[in-house]
DNA sequence: CGCTGGCACTCGTCCTAATGGAGTGCTAAT
DNA sequence: ATTAGCACTCCATTAGGACGAGTGCCAGCG
């Protein structure tokens, strides 16, 4: 019943041209077409039983009876892992892309140029994941009493990333005792990660409660409250949304509400971009795969960027599932590692 | 021809039922059905006469021969100018309001939640400008040397805002210096408002030019670069965008493209902000009557907030012409006295 | 056995015509 | 000034039919 071997060559070259022409016009396309344009001399007779067979394999899909065939999720999914021919970036792109991301451009929010530069080369939507602060190291930090036991702490980490929060001490604090605090915690802790910070906090906090003076364990209290675990806001940034309306496939209301309301909740989005730090690479969600609903008619190119060989974060462009991978791809992946460059603290001098 | 006093009291009732029932159910409203609500004793024949005047005037217009009425911007104007009867806040958001403005509550992003409160009150979009920074004070500035003649400097403001910017310096300073500069304008200008310190800081750097130590003079430069002027980078909060994909009004994927095109330009919706900085108490832009074509369909319900008596900021809500203003300009109205309020630093230490 | 041409069939799309209903404008009567 | 009545306009909905694209299947061919 049908062919010895399903998934022959041929069938492979025919359902990648399909995908191909469909990501092309976004139409359905019919058994005559691919005969005609693949160099395979094949009838569309015969197409159409490779295109039966495809069908079998869940592949591709008919949307009513008399029409041609689209890529199922699946078909998508195998068409970029396996038949996928990746193009090169243009080099007018690749120069943009070095000019925009490149160290000396400080415009202290290398993060959103970023996503820009993503969301205009693809013209479509550009995310880009704050650098996890875990792994992000603090340069400096500094106190300032607002009123009473409310102190504002702010910190800067790695290049240029200026954080703050509002803590409540158990005491109240002259402006000179925050400054000898910050001058404390500068001079043990300047340098070392945010994650490896709150390890040694809590050591110090147990090991040493009696051995340091009142001034160092009140500092070490309040470096505590500041790198409190529960802060991790995690974030990214977003941009081009608007890009996406413009795709038939979103144009239905219900589905671009559902997606712009995922895209201001942030938490699902966080969660999905999460998953994309622990593989680096550029890594693809098709349609239904994320898992989550409002973006069952997107696909998500992501890749995770990292900064002194340690990933820190992700990057990516959202777009419907017709999109051009093989260029899409190319772009996620240089962005990502320019990224990684430009965050880099290399030519830093140490404060 | 017609009648001798055009616009007499029966029209104006009509129209404002007219309008009334326009914005709740969205249907172009009939004679026959006017005619039934009103409690005139009116035939249709009667009301279809009113119509045709009130038509002549352009406050009402027909979608087609055979269709009811729909109010013009012009009718919407009238209404809300001289018709409209304002509805008081239900208790439960008004108290609703004052438990999330109240300054106790200070997530340090009192902005975000007004915006939020206004989106979510409303079920429309909300939006918050930041304060103008010109009228606010500065309570502290710190530098810190990021490399070579890269200075960071994080200043704070009122409350708990902190502002940061990287500036480059002609020279190269250490730490130290860094350090003695910060005191020297914390000792001198912390306090005043930007706007204030700018004029001085100009002043300071034609007159005193050689009677100041150089360390002095290069803290005022390096203060003239931070509060450049160019460096005010008005901006707002806007939540709820994606309520306003609900509206049939706004269901068209060109104007709504626009609409969010036009809400991350952001430089369109500052200038139209900025106009109801002047006025203060609420203030309505319906239709076109904003000048910009993204807001076409939408109208828009501001109030300037203020703190001690000036005016440093505009909230408000965008939302489709036909909307419940009799709702929506007190919910406005209150938020931005309470927002006022919060940002109020009657309760805060001087530093 | 794989490929092909032919044929019937299915659907979606587009156009047309017909119908019903809502609401108007006008006119003549009160 | 108001009203009832009437002709009229226009939208929305429905139904029908023609067209075209594309399929599935079958029988024949190398």
């Amino acid at each position: 019943m049908g062919n010895t071997q399903v998934l022959n060559e041929r069938s492979l070259q025919l359902l990648k041209m399909l995908v191909e022409r469909y990501i092309n016009d976004g139409q359905p396309v019919g058994s005559r077409a691919l005969s005609k344009d693949s160099d395979l001399n094949l009838s569309p007779a015969t197409i159409r039983n490779v295109m039966a067979d495809l069908e079998d394999l869940g592949l591709v899909h008919s949307p009513h009876t008399s029409a041609g065939r689209v890529p199922t999720v699946s078909g998508y999914r195998l068409f970029v892992d396996t038949l996928l021919t990746v193009k090169p970036l243009e080099s007018k792109d690749l120069t943009l892309l070095h000019q925009s991301l490149s160290v000396s451009e400080d415009t202290g929010d290398v993060i959103g140029v970023a996503s820009r530069l993503l969301s205009e080369l693809t013209q479509m939507a550009g995310v880009v994941t704050l650098p996890k602060r875990e792994l992000v190291c603090l340069r400096h930090i500094e106190f300032l009493s607002l009123s009473h036991t409310r102190v504002l702490v702010i910190f800067v980490t790695n290049e240029q990333e200026v954080h703050n929060k509002i803590i409540h001490t158990s005491k109240v604090f002259s402006p000179a005792e925050l400054q000898q605090a910050a001058n404390y915690l500068n001079s043990i802790y300047s340098g070392r990660s945010l994650d490896a910070i709150r390890k040694a906090v809590l050591k110090d906090l147990q090991e040493d409660q009696e051995r340091v003076s009142q001034g160092m364990l009140d500092a070490v209290k309040m470096a505590q409250l500041a790198f409190d675990h529960s802060n991790k806001k995690d974030d990214y940034v977003l941009t081009g949304e608007t890009n996406l309306m413009g795709f038939s496939e979103l144009s239905d209301m219900d589905r671009l509400k559902n997606l712009f309301e995922a895209f201001s909740q942030k938490q699902g989005v966080i969660h999905l971009l999460d998953q994309c730090m622990k593989a680096d690479g550029v890594q693809i969600f098709i349609g239904e795969e994320s898992g989550y609903r409002a973006f069952d008619h997107c696909s998500l190119v992501t890749s995770s960027y990292s900064v002194s060989d340690e990933v820190v974060g992700v990057l990516g462009v959202i777009g419907p599932t017709r999109m051009a991978y093989e260029k899409i791809i190319p772009y996620v992946d240089v962005t990502a590692k320019l990224l990684g460059a430009a965050l880099n603290p290399k030519s830093t001098t140490p404060l």
